[in-house]
DNA sequence: CACCATGTTCCTTG
DNA sequence: CCAAGGAACATGGT
């Protein structure tokens, strides 16, 4: 359940879960998760550790703890890639198949389950260093995304996952945030004129806020987590009824649009499925 | 069996 | 240097 909203929501529920938890045990049960640290060097930086905070910067959990004696702060990293679920396990739940690393924090654990392992708990922050402003603060500007966009040749679907341009956009917001502000998603980046950079930049922070906001009103109390990805993504709850549909675009190809009534289509850009709207994504500006 | 999947990184080719 | 394409990682759903 892997872009900036999942990843938002999940953050404002753990937060509150974990501050000023104590980590009594610490088990990495896949060594590829923590890469490029080793299970061991986890464990000597969290085992005792207090948990003072959790925050997110794009689409990564930051966990910041100080040590109990030592009294020195550090920070581990978490990423959801694309399989990836975090969530509190009461003391009798059996662990999941799947379960990448577990932290024992007394009565509960926290549960990093993630059944592709592409997900990743480490302590290098060098890829965090890396990223693009935050698409929900003053820093990303449309002039800022104009400048960035106008040096680049790629599409502008393709330049959207770039996280260096902006954290914490994925696939299914890239169409999303295209399809809101009624922009191609095979323009090229430095072809997009500073009126639609507007657009789209307003088109990004819409997508991204309505998402959280959607997402937040799902109850997320203790093994409930489980569930939210599943919520996200406009399908069925776990009594099998449906909820409110989210996505415009997204994996609707052949569905008529809900702005226009065309017909959605798919395509195929650096490898991942592109959804959008022909008739109201014109690639030529309308001009008068 | 086929194809698809919310992500990132690396490698090759042009 | 840039862009594009493919592969890898690993598992499951349809």
């Amino acid at each position: 359940m892997p872009e900036l909203p999942e990843v938002e929501v999940l953050v404002r529920h753990l937060h509150p879960c974990l501050v000023g938890k104590k980590i009594q045990s610490v088990s990495i049960r896949r060594t590829r998760i923590a890469r490029p640290n080793t299970p061991e060097e986890i464990v000597r930086a969290l085992l005792g550790a207090k948990i003072e905070s959790v925050t997110r910067r794009g689409k990564y959990l930051l966990f910041h703890v100080v040590g109990d004696r030592t009294g020195k702060h550090g920070v581990a990293v978490g990423h959801l890639g694309m399989t990836g679920r975090m969530y509190l396990l009461a003391p009798n739940d059996a662990l999941p198949p799947h379960a990448a690393v577990v932290l024992g924090l007394g009565k509960t654990s926290l549960v990093f389950e993630d059944t592709r392992y592409f997900g990743r708990f480490c302590l290098d922050i060098s890829t965090i260093a890396r990223l693009g402003p935050e698409p929900l603060e003053n820093a990303f500007t449309a002039e800022y995304l104009f400048e960035q966009l106008r040096q680049s040749r790629q599409a502008l679907k393709v330049k959207l996952l770039d996280q260096e341009l902006v954290a914490g956009i994925g696939n299914i917001y890239a169409s999303e945030a295209l399809h809101r502000a009624g922009i191609s998603p095979f323009v090229r980046a430095f072809r997009l004129p500073l009126d639609a950079s507007k657009r789209l930049r307003d088109a990004i922070r819409a997508v991204l806020r309505e998402a959280i906001s959607f997402g937040s009103t799902v109850p997320l109390n203790s093994s409930d987590t489980k569930t939210d990805a599943l919520f996200f993504y406009g399908r069925k709850s776990d009594a099998g009824a449906p909820v409110a549909e989210v996505l415009r675009v997204y994996g609707r190809d052949g569905l008529s649009c809900c702005t226009c009534g065309g017909l959605i289509r798919r395509a195929v850009q650096a490898g991942r499925s592109t959804f959008y709207c022909p008739r109201c994504q014109p690639v030529m500006r309308r001009i008068r």
